[in-house]
DNA sequence: GCGCAAAATTGCGTGCACGCAATTTTCCTG
DNA sequence: CAGGAAAATTGCGTGCACGCAATTTTGCGC
């Protein structure tokens, strides 16, 4: 399986606080980007996706073959990327909207809760089409963890530097339990309707809408941001 | 890049409760992934890393190099493998080893710190021969989402299945969070080794032993199991 | 505009991951 | 022990990921 969605190295790296050198030359690589990725998913939803190659979305995009694998460091990264888009930053944008005087916990969930449910006809038309080929649908759950370094920042701003790596375990916490979450909900719109929560193997599958499932995973996590934010605020 | 050290569809599969139709195969399957992992780990301490393919190791292993691929989905798969071992195994046994009085949150740091720093010397000098290699070292972090099984089972039994997704969601974060410390040690080694936390891009890099950045990681997660633990048993 | 240094793109070569279908091995049953 | 089905192994073919070094493009100071 291909892991993972981050062309960069997973060591931790702070990254640049003030904008980058060269913003021009920055935009540039933003276009091509893009070009990539609505190229990826508009073959894929018109040949299926398999039946496209890399070197078909260079070629559409007007880049080599080679370079595509300087954006996307998978074939499927690309076609995800288009339908996950900009999610990191507007998700780290909503919970950043947030007064401060509601509990972090809740503006976390409802930022991303909000955001998966709000999305639009184009992406649940391919979701579906995506969780029908296991590799794709490996790299959507993948790319859950891209929310980790947005909410990481907007995390530590709310909690101002508690503990070393708290508010950076709480983001990737998040993430996981995001991806928990996608998972549980893939396995129920896949497998027949059945309502209700059933046991297998002695653990409890737990039914419902994504938003359901979003919170179920979420709410355990509230703890934790309850007390890294009363730790900073008494 | 490669994904995931689990061959398994990520989609959450509960597994079999009762052990498995065929011991007898299922023993020797065992043999043979011993076999290719000590292969591996013996042929990249002997040739290094890279100049051992898994042609190589498929040889030395006795199966064919598809065969090879049944049993690991990367290359470096078997090497990690052939240190982090039963990994898995130790530390959820070592949670289900705790007296039920003590704090959940409390079993789970202890087992995990003390798995982490009782590795041996083997382990010590394959661990200097993996960091210096990016993909390696890719491959020993994301092997840390391996606890997350065995984890969620001994935490749900602790729990009692308290809500639909809690145990799998608190195994996933400290997953998450080891994967973190592992981040933050291997960057503190491989940097000089500057002591005292230090800023960088407005987040504070925790610097300390293999210990402290474990603890530092976990801590925050510790209220989320407390409160699920009181939730099942006030 | 000119030139130059940094950065992005590209081609090439290599090993790798994996679907598929054929083959061999294993283990159960009568 | 023979038969036969399920499971594991294997070979093959294809596309892919990526290191490396050469080349082209970009942005900036003059």
């Amino acid at each position: 399986m291909h892991a993972i969605l981050r062309a960069r190295s997973p060591v931790w790296d702070p990254g640049p606080v003030t904008t980058p050198p060269h913003g021009l030359r920055e935009r540039k690589k933003q276009a091509t980007r893009e070009a990539l990725r609505e190229a990826a998913l508009r073959l894929a939803v018109e040949y299926g996706p398999d039946q496209v190659r890399v070197e078909d979305i260079a070629e559409a995009a007007g880049v080599s073959p080679r370079t595509y694998n300087n954006y996307f460091s998978s074939r499927e990264q690309a076609i995800v990327a288009a339908i996950t888009a900009d999610r990191e930053t507007r998700i780290a944008a909503a919970v950043a909207a947030r007064p401060a005087r509601v509990r972090l916990a809740d503006a976390v969930t409802e930022a991303v809760v909000k955001h998966y449910t709000n999305t639009g006809e184009r992406e649940h038309e391919a979701l579906l089409l995506m969780t029908t080929r296991t590799a794709l649908r490996d790299a959507f759950l993948d790319a859950t963890a891209d929310i980790e370094p947005p909410l990481t920042a907007v995390i530590a701003e709310r909690l101002g530097d508690a503990g070393p790596h708290t508010a950076r375990v709480l983001a990737a916490s998040v993430a996981v339990a995001v991806r928990i979450a996608l998972e549980g909900w893939l396995q129920l719109t896949g497998n027949a309707g059945a309502a209700g929560n059933f046991r297998a193997g002695g653990l409890v599958v737990p039914s419902g809408s994504l938003s359901d499932q979003l919170h179920a995973a979420l709410s355990p996590l509230a703890p934790a941001f309850d007390v890294a934010e009363r730790h900073t605020q008494p």
